[in-house]
DNA sequence: CTGAAAAGTTACCGATCTGTACCGCACGTT
DNA sequence: AACGTGCGGTACAGATCGGTAACTTTTCAG
């Protein structure tokens, strides 16, 4: 994903991506790896291949591009989530220790830069920013998506649970960025475990 | 600190604040509040009452004005964290009990922007920025202090729940950007001491 | 073969960004 | 009264920002 892509007059071949695609694919790798706001359109432009007219055709403003690209994350990341737990249907202990360690490996990665979504609510003051609205709606999925796991586990207060899972979640996930720990899977994990009792 | 504060040529009056203590109070709150990428040094100008060329004499760049927010507000949060940790010096339980409480109750605040330091983590994608390395000094400061007092409470391995401490807390901090839970208190302290089990 | 759709080219706009040069003014000290 | 220090005023440079207008070129479907 380092080159620059060569742009091409004309309607796209039927095998070549749409400007819309481009545009998201480059948005979606610059917005996360060099934040939003130090990633100008113009970069987005020129390392996507794609005319500055066709953005703004595409897209109506660059804010309108900066919730596109969140939720592009946002369906990846749920894509993420469903074939993780799926994989334990039937054991939703097993599906928590599966996300809580893909979320570590996650962590791991050198490329990782923090949670796009918590990113996003960093990044703009205004809470009603587009881009904002997916974040929060992210979040508070997640909540709930924890919150049904939790119960299953028949734990007395699921509700809190399941906040203070997210906490912890999110917290793994912003503490990423600062420092890794050796072992943060075991430590995910357990902590995690700790608190279901 | 809506108000505007009005410029006044010459040296300043003994009474007066210098312009540093005037830019830097300023950049304190629109910083934190408006975040550094969205607020322009003349708006830090205007704000502050002082002079463009003013705030070049005093720091040599934008940047070095970041790291002087960073180092301000570093050293404004170990004051608060001391003063808090220190009316319970007998009573490590309580004292760290007092800070996750505190911590709730900034957290709650209408104002609240989220850490100022997981903040410029995430505005700044370069780890080498001056900013970021005052945050990530105050990260791995605060890991050691909650290894120190953990240690104090006799757990197994202090440096493991420290570790899982601190991702709780910086948990809380980013969670309460996006949504703060009604009960936030409550749940963050018995998140906390199911981490000490 | 023709025409609509989807794209690229060029050139630009006004605003805003960080940062600088030069000069004038007021206060505290001696 | 004189002077150094700290500061404000004005003006501007150069880059970058998001965004637009008018026109040309390519592909695909009919």
């Amino acid at each position: 994903m380092e080159e620059v892509a060569t742009p091409r007059r004309g309607a796209p071949r039927k095998t070549d991506a749409s400007a819309r695609e481009r545009i998201l694919a480059t948005a979606n790798e610059l917005f996360y790896r060099e934040g939003v706001h130090t990633t100008g359109v113009d970069t987005v432009v020129e390392r996507s291949g794609v005319s500055k007219t066709s953005l703004y055709r595409v897209f109506r403003s660059k804010d309108e591009l900066i919730a596109a690209f969140a939720t592009e994350r946002d369906r990846s990341f749920w894509s993420w989530w469903d074939r993780t737990a799926k994989r334990h249907a039937d054991d939703p202990r097993a599906a928590l220790e599966a996300l809580l360690s893909g979320l570590a490996k996650l962590i791991g990665r050198p490329d990782y830069r923090g949670c796009p979504f918590l990113n996003l609510a960093t990044e703009f003051p205004d809470p009603d920013h587009p881009g904002r609205l997916v974040a929060r709606a992210n979040k508070e999925e997640m909540r709930t998506r924890l919150a049904d796991i939790v119960a299953q586990l028949g734990v007395a207060d699921p509700e809190r649970v399941a906040s203070q899972m997210a906490m912890l979640m999110n917290g793994a996930m912003v503490t990423g960025i600062v420092a890794v720990p050796a072992d943060l899977k075991d430590e995910l994990v357990d902590a995690a475990m700790k608190l279901l009792t």
